[in-house]
DNA sequence: AATCCGGGGCG
DNA sequence: CGCCCAGGATT
C-alpha cells in the first residue's frame, strides 16, 4: 500500500503512515497494557538508556515487588538498589525512590498529570515527562529520544549535530509540528519510537520494506549511514582497582561506596586504587590497609583479574585474597563489615563484584 | 556546553 | 573494538 497520496504534505502523511506501520509491527510489551502513570513512569525510568530486552525483566520484577507507588515509597532504598542491580546508572533508582516518596506522601499517590509538573520530579527529564504526559494523560507533547532523532534526521534529512542545543530545538520544533497531525499523541509517540527501534535502526535499517521509502531524504540520497549526525567522542579512562577480598571463615568484608564516584551506594570489597597496574601485592601504597594486612592477615595471593568496561571508564580489577584466622576477633579497617553469604546476597553490588563472587563458589 | 553515570548486545 | 540504547543531573 502506498501511504502517500499526491495531495499529502510529507508532514501530514508522516503521522498517519507511522500509525499504520505501528498497528502491524508493534511488539507486545507489558507497559503497553496500562495507562496507570505509576507503571508508565516505572517503565520509562527503567528504559532510560536501556534496551527493551534488557529492561523488561526488571520491569516485571519491580511491578511484582512494588505494585503501588506507596509500596515503593515505603521500601528500603537498599532493596530498591538490589532489585536494580545490573541495570546500571544507579542514580535512576535513587531518584525513583525520591519521586515515589513525594508522590505517595505529598500528592496522596496521584502523579502530576501535565508535562510541566512531571518535569519537576527527580529523575524525570524532558523525554520521560513527555512520555508519561502522553501515554498516561494523552497530552499532545512529543517525545524526543534517540529513536526519534534518528527517524526525523533520516526522513527529513536533518544534518544538524544532535549533541548541540540549537539542533535539539530544531528537532523539537519539527516533532511538535508532527504530533499536531494526530489526535492520538500516545500512539503516535509509541509508534515513532517503535519504528526507530525495530525498523529505522542505527545500523542497517530495513529500508527495503520501509513505508517512508518514497519520501525519506536519507534513503533517496543514500545517507542512512551518516544520519543522524552525532559528534560525540568517547574518551575512555583507564583505572586500576585492587580489591582486597578479606575473608574470615565463610564471611566476607564489604563496604558501601559513599564517595562521589561510580557505583554510589553499592557495596564492594576493600579497594585500593592505583595509577598503574599492581604487579605484586607488596607494591601496594603504604598506608593503613597495607599495614593492617601485613599484621593481621594471611595473603593468599592474586585470586582473579578482570576488565570491566563502563561508558567512559575501563576498570582493570585485580582481586587479592586475604584470609583471617577464625579463632579470634580482628578489627576491620574503617567502613568494612563482615557479611555471611545470605546477607551478602541481599546487598546491591556492581556486576564486577557479582561476577567475581560467582567465581568463588563457596 | 561538557562531563559524568552502567551494562549489554551487536556488527 | 566501537557504537548505541524509550536520558538525567551536575558542573
Amino acid at each position: 500500500m502506498d501511504w502517500f497520496s499526491d495531495s499529502d504534505d510529507i508532514k501530514t502523511g508522516f503521522a498517519r503512515t507511522l500509525s499504520g506501520w505501528y498497528e502491524h509491527h508493534k511488539r507486545d510489551l507489558p507497559w503497553r497494557h496500562t495507562r496507570d502513570p505509576y507503571f508508565i513512569w516505572l517503565s520509562e525510568v527503567i528504559l532510560q538508556q536501556t534496551r527493551v530486552v534488557q529492561g523488561r525483566p526488571y520491569y516485571e520484577r519491580f511491578v511484582a515487588a512494588y505494585p503501588t507507588v506507596q509500596s515503593m515509597a515505603d521500601a528500603d532504598e537498599r532493596d530498591l538498589l538490589r532489585l536494580w542491580q545490573g541495570l546500571g546508572y544507579y542514580s535512576r533508582a535513587r531518584n525513583m525512590h525520591r519521586t515515589a516518596h513525594y508522590v505517595a506522601n505529598e500528592l496522596k499517590g496521584q502523579f502530576p498529570n501535565t508535562y510541566e509538573a512531571l518535569l519537576k520530579l527527580p529523575g524525570i527529564g524532558t523525554y520521560t515527562a513527555a512520555a508519561i504526559a502522553s501515554f498516561a494523560f494523552n497530552e499532545k507533547v512529543a517525545v524526543l529520544d534517540g529513536n526519534v532523532y534518528r527517524v526525523l534526521a533520516r526522513v527529513f534529512g536533518i544534518e544538524d549535530d544532535i549533541i548541540t542545543g540549537p539542533a535539539k530545538k530544531t528537532f523539537s520544533r519539527l516533532a511538535t509540528e508532527l504530533i499536531q497531525q494526530t489526535d492520538d499523541p500516545a500512539t503516535y509517540n509509541q509508534a515513532i519510537m517503535e519504528f526507530g527501534a525495530i525498523q529505522c535502526t542505527p545500523v542497517s535499517p530495513d529500508c527495503l520494506i520501509c513505508p517512508f521509502q518514497p519520501v525519506c531524504d536519507a534513503y533517496q540520497t543514500g545517507r542512512q549511514r551518516f544520519l543522524p549526525v552525532k559528534s560525540k567522542k568517547t574518551a575512555v579512562r583507564d583505572r586500576y582497582f585492587n580489591y582486597l577480598v578479606i575473608r574470615q571463615g565463610n564471611r566476607l568484608a564489604l563496604k558501601e561506596r559513599t564517595q562521589k564516584d561510580i557505583w554510589q551506594h553499592l557495596y564492594d570489597f576493600c579497594l585500593v586504587e592505583t595509577e598503574e597496574p599492581l604487579e605484586a601485592f607488596r607494591e601496594l601504597p603504604e598506608g593503613d590497609v597495607l599495614n593492617w594486612v601485613l599484621q593481621e592477615g594471611i595473603l593468599k595471593g592474586l585470586s582473579a583479574e578482570r576488565t570491566h568496561v563502563l561508558s567512559h571508564q575501563r576498570i582493570r580489577a585485580r582481586f587479592w585474597r586475604i584470609d583471617l584466622p577464625e579463632d579470634r576477633t580482628v578489627p576491620l579497617p574503617a567502613g568494612l563489615f563482615f557479611y555471611e553469604p545470605a546477607d551478602l546476597e541481599q546487598l546491591p553490588k556492581p556486576i564486577l563484584v557479582v561476577d567475581y563472587l560467582k567465581s568463588l563458589h563457596f
